[in-house]
DNA sequence: CCCAAACGGTTGCATCCGCAACTAATTGTG
DNA sequence: CACAATTAGTTGCGGATGCAACCGTTTGGG
């Protein structure tokens, strides 16, 4: 259980919280994207237009980059992907013509319904290496700081 | 103290903790940013290379790249503008032919005393908005996923 | 009612990044 | 001792990305 005495001199990479935080961030990353990149082959854009999108029912490309957080000329160009490979559609028919409604296809809907349980998986196996204790200390350490980032929706 | 109870169906990607890990990381090395890139104009590889260098006395692009986590072109990139602007430079004194140490200079060791006390300080101010017990939890829970994925040094 | 400002979304461009291929030096094996 | 395999580091190249500029639409103030 080490929680580092910060070292007055210099600074040591490996204690320092916002390079463990980006380190992390990304190890768990390349854990999940073996699933969505090489089983459906989708990057993470893609993945993370993917999940926003099937989990509702029609949304803005505005909708998905506050909600994930992407730039929107990074959500422009995935979206274009998934329209090209048939995953998902864009129907201008809202009131507001200058936003297009983006939905999943039906081939888009069965590879959500494949690739979401698999994903909800690999993140219950990554979170068993903590206690109940560790997960609910970790849960609260994340919700306090996003808080304080203004990050969470 | 939300601990969400995943759903089902569908994939809330706001409580998903890859991505919540993901933008939290993101949105803390924002905050960083803002010293090393607009107060010494680096950018987050270089910035890494002088946490990295300076820390030490001396050592290998290919240390710095395994203690970064940094693929090593991205290493060698930002040794070569970091040294165009007399920085650090480097010396082919070793053993081994092969490597060069790369040091701060004069100048890079005063950029790196400037800076990372101004760092450090931003990591006191982020993780000052967590309790005593929420950063013991945290700072475990880390901890134990680091080791879960191999990630520590 | 009109025109400027704001907004959703796309695209050109310059930059960044990782992969693969490369050079130069070292190590190990017969 | 020689040569194949490995390692440190660099570079060419294609793809991804963010910024700024842009188009078409909508909104709001005078």
């Amino acid at each position: 259980m080490t929680v580092r005495a910060p070292t007055e001199l210099g600074l040591e990479l490996a204690a320092f919280v916002p390079y463990r935080l980006n380190r992390l961030a990304v190890g768990v990353s390349d854990h999940l994207s073996d699933i969505y990149r090489e089983r459906f082959g989708l990057d993470i854009p893609e993945w993370r237009v993917m999940a926003t999108v099937g989990s509702q029912h029609g949304c803005t490309a505005q909708h998905i980059a506050e909600s994930t957080r992407m730039h929107k000329t990074r959500v422009s160009r995935a979206v274009a992907h998934l329209e090209e490979r048939e995953l998902i559609e864009r129907a201008s028919s809202t009131a507001d013509r200058r936003e297009r409604e983006v939905r999943l296809t039906k081939g888009g809907r069965k590879m959500y319904a494949e690739l979401v349980p698999l994903v909800l998986e690999r993140e219950r196996e990554l979170l068993a290496c903590l206690t109940k204790e560790q997960l609910r200390g970790l849960l609260v350490g994340l919700e306090t700081l996003e808080s304080f980032l203004g990050l969470q929706d």
